[in-house]
DNA sequence: CGGCATCCTCTTTGATACTG
DNA sequence: CAGTATCAAAGAGGATGCCG
């Protein structure tokens, strides 16, 4: 990208990772560090092959992702963030928080991918009864099934755990919509969420009032 | 811009504010709000006027900004920012404390104007004895001198104060080194800073160590 | 398969000139 | 002052090919 030559931080910021697709490359490595090439075409649909290849060079360069071979046993590349790359992490919440509104209207035709919520929820939720013993909360949305696990922090991963003390099923609005408390449980059931095992793994993680 | 289309806050953040210029446009009402097309131009050297005109008509269209006639004395129209506009203020400063470094080694040629400056300090300085009386500094640099006015919290403006308690002169690079402190008075006077007047209005606002 | 490079088309940007 | 009009150059999107 074209220098915009300014004398301030945000436009040298914008030098760096205001090209298209750049900002979600990030967002992509902030929440899967470690990704292979092929990882990172799926979790950014619609990007072309080359401006991947291009952009990650770019980020490279600016010392803001390293390219590793994996040892051996794997015969691929990994793709991780710098220190510094990791430093971007306030930039991309502050988007998200900004675009959360944004996510109740959605067009048809929206891709997704469950592990776009690992972001988003780990930083709207915390974990109000940090002395309680450990929960975690199955969330069966999109591609692949997320595990919300809460044990003084919040933290999100993907696959199903082991016995989880709640399960949900449903569309991506209506979860972020019941994890903020926006939806209520009752409204998100008659739109087709569902909802089992143990209510208070949920309230126990909810921004403000029930 | 061509919609990332993605449920994701952030991608649909980067569809409204993604386009280049369109986030540096906000800076610049975050600063002056209510700035004429003019004001605006001066404040994006190297912006194509064209754009600058259909940004600001997405920007419209979007929510972020209101395009208000001026009342009869003034023949102008005058651009703000919405309540909605105003919320990325936190976009805008991670992007500004992530590029503070790179503002460390500039490329000749880099245009600079001196309200560029109001961001970054009102993000980077705080009172740290709001009790006492109040206190001005004068800043020479860049294209007009500005004034950080201290009274509890510290505040940027474009203009000299009557009776400033300090005065700095020098390049912008030196003066925002003096105020974070990491570069000292003394290092700063060597590549050609000029200081007068009470030393002690600089350290009450500077972040950490002196 | 994973990780690209090439080629072609289409869109966006940049520079400049001109206007109510 | 606040834009519109025009045109060349750069960048993005999409398909396909290549190589270990």
């Amino acid at each position: 990208m074209r220098s915009y030559d300014q004398f301030c931080g945000v436009a040298r910021a914008l030098d760096l990772v205001g090209d298209r697709w750049t900002l979600l490359i990030v967002r992509e490595l902030l929440i899967t560090d470690g990704a292979r090439y092929t990882d990172l075409q799926n979790g950014l649909p619609g990007i072309a092959t080359n401006l991947l290849a291009e952009r990650l060079r770019q980020l490279e360069e600016n010392g803001i992702v390293t390219r590793e071979a994996a040892p051996p046993p794997i015969a691929t590349t990994l793709f991780r963030l710098t220190a510094r790359g990791r430093e971007l992490r306030p930039v991309i919440k502050a988007l998200g928080m900004w675009g959360r509104p944004l996510l109740d209207d959605i067009p048809k035709g929206t891709a997704f991918r469950s592990h776009w919520l690992a972001l988003p929820l780990e930083s709207l939720l915390t974990d109000h009864a940090p002395e309680r013993p450990p929960v975690t909360i199955a969330v069966h949305t999109g591609d692949q099934p997320i595990t919300v696990s809460v044990d003084g922090e919040v933290r999100v991963r993907t696959g199903v755990p082991p016995g989880p003390d709640a399960t949900i099923t449903g569309t991506p609005d209506l979860v972020v919509g019941l994890f903020t408390g926006e939806v209520d449980l009752k409204t998100a059931a008659s739109r087709g969420l569902k909802f089992h095992g143990d209510i208070n793994a949920l309230r126990r993680v909810q921004p403000a009032a029930s």
